[in-house]
DNA sequence: AGCTTTTTTTAGAATTAATCTACAATCTTG
DNA sequence: CAAGATTGTAGATTAATTCTAAAAAAAGCT
């Protein structure tokens, strides 16, 4: 049970102020399970809620979280952003009937051969994106 | 050097009518080299040759020429749709400064454990992208 | 607490890539 | 060549996202 706080010491660790809509965000985005959001499913989420929060400030807040490091990026459909609550090193799996994203159990895949970046230049990530359909 | 008649027997056997536009794309997209390309910037290659046509027929095309083969979609960033004229399994470099793609040499990489699908379902395709930044 | 500065939020407008629409143009086949 | 089918087009539309300028909230200072 983490407490209030806690999303009040990350958000303010992150160099952003805790105001009442990041830490109602925060709340909806790390309060439970890891979840594989885009910003309108947490913008309708927030107004299930009952949390008074612009669209524009769910898509300023899904970026300042990211760039925090609090959240990770995955793009798996062109023109829909998907966030991931889970920051750690994983790969995905995107089933194309509904647009669902879930993580690929870490045991299930291993890459063991990967190319340098050319001089100069760094791998900033690495992802992998497994399409899945009906037979 | 693949004559013209090459990408209208191509067209053809796509089942598509080989139209003078969709034979001016496709010699634009595999007269030459290997091509990661933009609708944006096909049509802006198009004007560049004088060949009449317009964004909605490359558009078009583009989704044509990847239901039957000829391209692959990749996507590798939220709101801008790449297509590939090689279409055999091969993942990618993506260099984020200015976004350019590029194959990863096929013997420079190797993933040996692949997660199965759930139960009815299937593994549309395995992309993987590497982000590339300066250091 | 008050006053000031800085940051944040907001509603609505603007932008962008992509898609749709309805008509015109072009093929294909007899 | 005419009939019928398919394709191409310009321009409108959509959907996600970003921008803008002003109002609101938070932090800093005394």
């Amino acid at each position: 049970m983490r407490p209030y706080s806690h999303f009040l010491e990350q958000i303010r660790s992150a160099g952003l102020r805790p105001t009442r809509q990041r830490l109602a965000l925060a709340k909806l985005l790390f309060g439970g399970e890891d979840r594989h959001i885009t910003a309108e499913i947490l913008y309708a989420d927030a107004q299930a809620e009952k949390i008074r929060v612009s669209l524009a400030t769910v898509y300023n807040t899904l970026h300042q979280f990211t760039d925090a490091g609090m959240l990770r990026e995955i793009v798996v459909d062109a023109s829909r952003s998907y966030f991931d609550t889970n920051t750690s090193d994983h790969h995905h799996f995107y089933f194309e009937k509904n647009g669902v994203l879930s993580d690929v159990p870490d045991n299930s895949i291993s890459i063991d051969k990967i190319p340098e970046a050319p001089e100069g230049m760094m791998i900033e990530s690495v992802d992998m994106v497994i399409r899945i359909s009906n037979i």
